[in-house]
Parts: structure tokens; sequence; C-alpha cells
DNA sequence: AGGCCTATGCTTAGACC
DNA sequence: TGGTCTAAGCATAGGCC
């Protein structure tokens, strides 16, 4: 049978130019940090929040044990003048461009999980 | 010479339970994931963030093109009420706790640095 | 955008400094 | 906590679906 792939190649550290590959990268990559933050939780119990825009513009992100907690681990180390525990919290999604209510539904959706 | 190391081996993924042998591994692991998301800016041009605290509790963080922007990113969603552009910003460092005082003065270098 | 597959480059457990 | 070194486990470029 036909050799259908010579492996993985070395790619230069550098912009990817065309826009396709550098979307299916970033789709592979982020995959991959996602999958070694979920590992560095595990093992060593750490609390990481990683939040990422591809190259469209479409949000992603992972938080162990949430977005939300890391998020507010790092801001409350500023004595809260009067606002919400956390920014996110109850905003109106229908007040969101569509990026953004994405964001809020997949942070929703966190949410509900716990 | 004598055979020194036996090279990488297999380990389970759950919890360590060694105290000294966990926080090894988040240094190492978390060297990896820092680098990995620097990769994929690099190469996709896309902005992310990662937030990390040790099991130690030591706070550590990587952004592009800068924490800052990809937070200010995140939470743009957010039709602002009076509130500082971020949170971070201006925070008077003697305010701080010392986990989150280290945190404010990382923070501001990685602001010189732009 | 995410899956599958292969060949191969990269990461990292373990031991020591 | 962060380097160094070795050997072996794992991630991923490229091609196709």
């Amino acid at each position: 049978m036909k050799k259908t792939s010579r492996g993985r190649r070395r790619i230069a550290m550098e912009a990817i130019e065309n826009a396709a590959a550098r979307q299916v990268c970033f789709s592979k990559r982020r995959a991959g940090v996602f999958k070694k933050a979920a590992e560095l939780s595990v093992l060593c119990g750490a609390e990481i929040a990683v939040l990422a825009f591809s190259p469209s513009g479409k949000p992603f992100f992972f938080g162990h044990p949430s977005v939300d907690s890391v998020l507010a681990h790092f801001f409350s180390a500023w004595p809260a003048p009067p606002r919400p525990h956390h920014p996110l919290a109850g905003a109106p999604v229908q007040a969101l461009g569509r990026e953004e209510s994405q964001l809020a539904e997949l942070l929703e959706e966190e949410r509900r999980r716990k």
C-alpha cells in the first residue's frame, strides 16, 4: 500500500502565514495545551486557568477547579471595592456580542457541571 | 561508567502524594505548559493567558500579548460599570498579602517590558 | 473544527547538583 | 526551585476524512 504520511516534520517557530494551516495548528496545539494544563492540575492539584482566543477570535478556556475560582484567587489580592464577586457573574447574555455570548454560555455550562 | 538513569518512566494520572515530588513535577510541567502556550501565540498569533498557582501557593502567569490584554479582552464582554479598566491597575502593593504582592510585582515587571 | 493515522521530534520522570 | 543528563513516553505535522 502507498505510504500516505511522512510523519511529523519540524516547523520553524514563526508565525504561520497560511490562514488555513494556522487555524489547524491552533486547534491541535490548543488541545495539547489544555490537556497539559489538565494533567498539571490533576497531578499536582494546582489551580490553573487558561484563556485563549483563536485566530478567528473564538474563545476557549480551561480552569481548575474552575476559571471563576482561579480568576477570583487572582483578583482576591485587591480589597474589593463595591463590585460583583466576579465580573462575569450574572451578566445579561443578551447584552453581549456573539463571541461574548458564546463565552458566557460556555462559562454557564462549566458552572452547571459543578 | 555507571548507568545513572533509567530514563523517563510512565506515571499514573492521579494526584502525586509526596509533597516534594509534587512540587518538582509542578515546576517542570509548568515550564512545559508555558512553553507550549508561548509557541501557540507565536505560531498562530493567538491571544492566550495562563494563570497558575503552585502547590505551595506561588503564582505564575504567562500572557500574549500580555496577561492584562487577554483579561481585558475576556472582560470586554461586559458593558463596563464604573470600575477601573483592569482590577489590577494601580492597586497599592502594600495593601496586598505576601503572595499577592509578588504577583503584583511580576505584573509590574511585565508591564515595564512592554 | 475535530478525528484518524504514521513517523518522528519534543517533553519529561528519575537521579543528582 | 531551577539546571543537567538519559532514556523512553507522548505530542504533533502532514495527509485524508
